[in-house]
DNA sequence: GTGAAAGCGCTAACAT
DNA sequence: ATGTTAGCGCTTTCAC
């Protein structure tokens, strides 16, 4: 592999005016400039991106630490978060955390300030005292532990507040809830929007229609679902924290002949690619993801290069109406 | 950041002995061990990668090249390749090519060998001779350009061939498959797999039953099934070359008040999660998606530290029999 | 404008 | 067993 000093040779110049080339810096006698084109032609030389970073104190990676990529969501926005990444020459590296407190302290931990520029971080578990973070972050999403990092995300409160709007205004009055979690700041806000809906509405907040689910996968709201059918009066409707637990409630009610939408319309949140393909189709709360994606990169790009300050952005979100609440 | 030069100066003791202690390596003086050890703690020492990977002329990273991380089967191995990866102390680079050979040329040219180790890729639309690679690699599936290549992935005859066996035994007589591609390897395995269970079961082989799919989303499966359904003597199974595609045709099938599985039986390929959990919920061909991934990391961890020879790896796969082709 | 040379943090000869 | 030192490939003062 040719370096910079083999084409200097080649070209008959200092490794300086070839640097100077490559890097498109100032002026080059034009003399020089085109013998030393031919010589990187020749030689087919790659800058070594690992001397170049040593050299500029970056790394040119970012962090991306998820729960999971088998969740849709997730790799729907790892997807776009390298894209985004490409446009300021960032790598994207992934660390999985499945949700675990251990998990997400180890992927911080083994966040060097010399393996990343900057992170990404969509974390479940973790406390305010963990985030002594040595690059700077920005969360995904809101979160109920008020830590001095960028966020980036929607507003979850009026999200799930027209998720359940939808749902009262099509004449639903025993709205049930899947997705309450202890320690998960999105689900606390998003039961906040549940609750606001209702009240503004005069219905009245049940408890017994509130159900935790201490993971986000289909199984769970399978699980949620049976045990919300086996009430002595189940629900006409019931709104899901995200695409997965609708999911799995929408088989559970199949299971036990309970017809969507006619008798139990059910919405999601995270618009899911497979939500629009299933059977019934999913009404849910599109965020919009290469928004956040693309807000979440531009906002790290802005703080590394210029030192920015902290700074949240809000990203607009729609209602996808499909036919698990509205029969075609 | 505390360098090595740091430590060695607080410890009194030269960098070599840090070093040594760092890495593990050979037998220190235990009072300068100790020494070295409290000065590593006092200082909270990590090793800068990017220079320890210059000196030793290895980067770190492995990259894994896929059509798109919004495509649950790749989404689903990615996080299995980062789990694998782990355990060598490599981190994943993840490259999107959105199957396009354009984009599958631009993600192999940024493959330089100062980037990445070693690279896993799942291509497209790549032709022989485009596979000048700067690091060794592992192809994920079989592919009908032959290339000098590892590779590792299961036998696609047999598991199509096992898929539409299975159809076969319940009665089904016309059988269409979806997803035929000119140019894509796989899809001609599949397709020669699907050829041969209909010729052991001597059924004849009808040019309109094997509908083409350029891409494998679930929309092109629902157009495929449309088609299909257009016939003048629609099939009475169907099977697809993945598990969007089948999703898809599900979709279709419901739209035209087809019943599966009792007017039209479907069978996918690749098991997503999502299969099991759809309605009805996919059989489906699955492929061990954690041996695919191991058997690729553990394949390249040799190659670039042992320079072992060429290999291919046949991972096993299993038919998981659901609703689609059998009611409940 | 361009060259010479220092040095980013680390590892590995080589010397002791 | 440990210290000294060269150098991985690059960028960047600092002279000229």
């Amino acid at each position: 592999m040719a370096t910079l000093k083999d084409v200097a040779r080649l070209a008959g110049v200092s490794v300086k005016t070839v640097s100077n080339v490559v890097n498109g810096y100032s002026f080059v006698k034009p003399d020089n400039r085109r013998r030393v084109e031919e010589a990187l032609e020749a030689t087919g030389y790659r800058p070594n991106l690992g001397a170049r970073n040593l050299r500029r104190g970056r790394t040119g990676f970012i962090a991306l630490v998820l729960p999971e990529l088998s969740i849709p969501y997730f790799a729907e926005l790892a997807g776009l978060v390298i894209a985004a990444a490409q446009d300021h020459e960032w790598n994207v590296l992934i660390e999985q955390t499945f949700g675990t407190l251990a998990g997400e302290r180890s992927a911080l931990a083994s966040l060097g300030p010399h393996l990343v520029d900057a992170a990404i971080l969509s974390p479940e578990a973790l406390q305010v005292d963990d985030f002594q973070l040595p690059v700077p972050a920005v969360l995904l999403g809101e979160h109920a532990v008020d830590v001095p990092i960028s966020r980036v995300g929607i507003d979850n409160v009026a999200a799930a507040q027209a998720a359940v709007r939808h749902l009262i205004s099509l004449g639903h009055q025993r709205i049930a809830a899947i997705g309450a979690h202890p320690h998960r700041g999105t689900a606390a806000l998003r039961l906040e929007g549940y609750r606001r809906a209702l009240a503004e509405a005069s219905l009245p907040f049940v408890d017994e229609l509130v159900v935790p689910a201490l993971n986000y996968h289909r199984a769970d709201g399978a699980a949620a679902m049976r045990s919300l059918l086996d009430l002595r009066t189940p629900p006409d409707a019931v709104f899901c924290f995200n695409d997965l637990l609708a999911i799995g409630a929408m088989r559970a009610a199949g299971e036990r002949l309970v017809r969507v939408p006619q008798d139990l319309a059910v919405v999601g949140f995270d618009n899911n690619e497979e939500s629009a393909y299933s059977s019934p189709s999913l009404t849910s709360v599109a965020p919009d993801k290469a928004a956040i994606a693309q807000a979440a990169v531009d906002l790290l790009h802005r703080r590394v290069e210029a030192g920015d300050v902290l700074e949240n952005v809000e990203t607009p979100f729609s209602l996808q109406v499909r036919e698990s609440t509205v029969a075609r």
